[in-house]
DNA sequence: TAACTTAGTGTAGGAAATACACCTATATTC
DNA sequence: GAATATAGGTGTATTTCCTACACTAAGTTA
């Protein structure tokens, strides 16, 4: 690094592969593009880093223009800074991932630019993408794989109380694997990082199963040790 | 992502940490700066990218620049883009790191402006550095410390033909903790990477050991299954 | 040839992963 | 209210992997 800083014309966006699980299927939010390069493609949704904002924060703000929500499981990706990636410039982004919970209602933020454009899209049938983005969701993919597998992340896409069943089945559709459900079990209590509540689910047309929550405080005290989830 | 492209003066560097293994001790590069801000500080190498320039091949002209080296093991780490990182201006670095194998002779390249600033310290005793570069240090450690628990790296940082003591003495420099000889030697054997050779160490005072090399062959084949190195 | 230094080896116990199938509880339907 | 349909919930035996642990072998040097 050196000292007098160069004058570029570079440019920052941030773009977020934004996961949600709904019925069963692992989901993420795509937006209609409507404006040239890539008009009427899919694209996942991103925006220019503002000069006053740091790169975090322009994640948040995709969030939020989207959902309406903030405080959502986030974290930083990969930076993809091909030359020719953007037709039109050059134009350096950082991806981002999101895990977000789904209730079943309308999602999208009543006020956002977005509300009419953006859709969720089952990740077993994503369209073709703008620019590099299904490099990008690839990439997105791999990682929330591989962090299943040691770090509780899979609570992020539940409703606060949840079943085994629906446990397992985020598992499943981040692994693309069925797994044997009384090893699920089994393990899963094991860890003690959930708290079985006094009360089953509602609204079912079957026997009704326990909720439990995920259990934070349980999980902080053996964080150390780090778990090793679902290795089978 | 928009139409029109804004235009702010941002600025892109590449860092990077560079880690290299000697005399049993992991170390990593850094250069003495001889320019404002940090004047005479110690930071990691970086370099503002070129508009012609993909971030990746930025962090190889890094690492050829000081070494004089190529087809080094590298990746990317993480993006740094916080406001005020820079005193200067907004600067937004993606941050590498990358494995060589140190041969105990000059690493550095002679004709390399860096030839005379550039020096490895101990990763255990690091001065201050310059700008954010210590967090991104840590992070770079935590990054090698996960990897090599689930991928072949610490090859990256020993000769062709190792003993199978060097290669412990690379997990256990870069996990810091005592690893088992027998264990060791057990497990790194039963994956099936390493190639027993025909040939010795030479040149120490005691008796001379095996020399290994590892087999990317055998590697590629297993690479699905991915091997889960050094639990213990 | 004695002494020093590192190389190299095996086994037993415990923990965790895996494979595998049936009964139970509830809601719905007739 | 009996039958049916649907998902909930449970245990055991096997194998595999991890862990702990200490001595002999080989080569070098004095």
């Amino acid at each position: 690094m050196q000292t007098a800083l160069p004058k570029f014309d570079s440019v920052f966006s941030v773009d977020c592969v934004i996961f949600g699980f709904e019925e069963g299927v692992l989901k993420i939010l795509l937006i209609e593009r409507n404006e040239e390069p890539f008009k009427d493609w899919w694209a996942l949704p991103g925006l220019f880093v503002a000069p006053d904002e740091s790169i975090d924060e322009g994640a948040e703000r995709i969030l939020n223009e989207l959902t309406g929500l903030s405080n959502i499981y986030m974290e930083q990706l990969y930076t993809f800074g091909d030359v020719d990636r953007h037709p039109e410039g050059r134009v350096i982004t950082v991806a981002y991932y999101a895990l977000i919970r789904l209730s079943g209602k309308n999602e999208l933020h009543p006020h956002s630019r977005y509300a009419r454009k953006a859709f969720w899209h089952p990740v077993n049938e994503l369209p073709k993408l703008a620019f590099d983005h299904s490099l990008i969701f690839e990439k997105s993919l791999e990682k929330i794989r591989r962090r299943i597998s040691y770090q509780p992340i899979a609570f992020e896409l539940l409703p606060e109380k949840f079943t085994l069943t629906q446990l397992q089945n985020v598992y499943e559709a981040i692994l693309s694997k069925k797994l044997d459900k009384r090893n699920f079990r089994k393990k899963m209590l094991n860890y003690g990082i959930l708290k079985e509540l006094d009360e089953k689910q509602r609204g079912v047309s079957y026997r009704a199963a326990t909720l439990y929550k995920f259990d934070r405080r349980k999980y902080a005290k053996l964080f150390q040790k780090e778990l090793s989830f679902m290795k089978e």
